[in-house]
DNA sequence: ATCAATGCATAGAGTGTCAATATATCAAGC
DNA sequence: GCTTGATATATTGACACTCTATGCATTGAT
């Protein structure tokens, strides 16, 4: 009966580089980020409005989006689109979680290597 | 000329179950759980004690690890185990990572998979 | 006696994320 | 015209995690 507490916050620190990715195949709005993101991850990922605007806003003052409003179609929309030392960042960033991740995998892979059922010992 | 930013906190967020799987393999003590996780990961991982300690109590208050003061050595140093609930708790989040970073991985292997140069074109 | 390494611990600050809330537009129904 | 629900951007306050800085005490070497 241990509670879950990942629920929520999945992407912690990474949410960035997610956001980033979002934008690798094209201007999106913020909405739109929200969708590909949540669609992209099967679900995994919901990446909450009030997280992904300041986020949004974090990115551009570090010059790696840069946004244009545009009320052509009625409706008001930010469209934001990567620059292209957002673009390096990108896949900076990507590189960087590989390594990361490959490392935290050779330390978990003798936890992953055993089933559940044969740790009763300790 | 772009700062890095991710040169302290690299483990954010999976500190907890770098810790729990530093334990995996036997009691230690808290400045033991520093060197193994940063041997373990190649120097990639360094915990600071301010960090781990806090920790260190938080695992033990969620019931995962049990500690033991031992000063029979001379020096007093206070021995950490997991508990049968904290290694499931371990396999569990372990497993949990792996469905997490697996989701990232698919979302990052466009990007990965083509070299920063080809990218000039936004 | 002094100094570095060992060993555990707390305090304060910074950051990332969330939940809650606010505003405004559009489309649909009454 | 009015209301309602989905779309869309944004701010605020709170919380959790990690860091830096600091403190204290012990051990072993110079």
């Amino acid at each position: 009966m241990v509670k879950e507490k990942t629920s929520g916050d999945m992407v912690r620190g990474n949410l960035d580089l997610m956001v980033l990715s979002a934008l690798a195949d094209g201007p999106k709005y913020g909405y739109l980020i929200q969708n590909a993101l949540s669609k992209a991850s099967g679900g995994t990922f919901t990446v909450q409005a009030g997280t992904l605007y300041p986020l949004l806003h974090r990115l551009e003052a570090e010059g790696w989006v840069r946004s244009r409003w545009d009320d052509s179609t009625g409706r008001k929309r930010k469209w934001y689109r990567l620059t292209p030392r957002g673009r390096k960042q990108l896949v900076h960033q990507a590189q960087q979680w590989r390594e990361y991740a490959d490392c935290i995998w050779r330390i978990l892979a003798p936890v992953l290597g055993q089933s559940p059922d044969a740790m009763e010992s300790s």
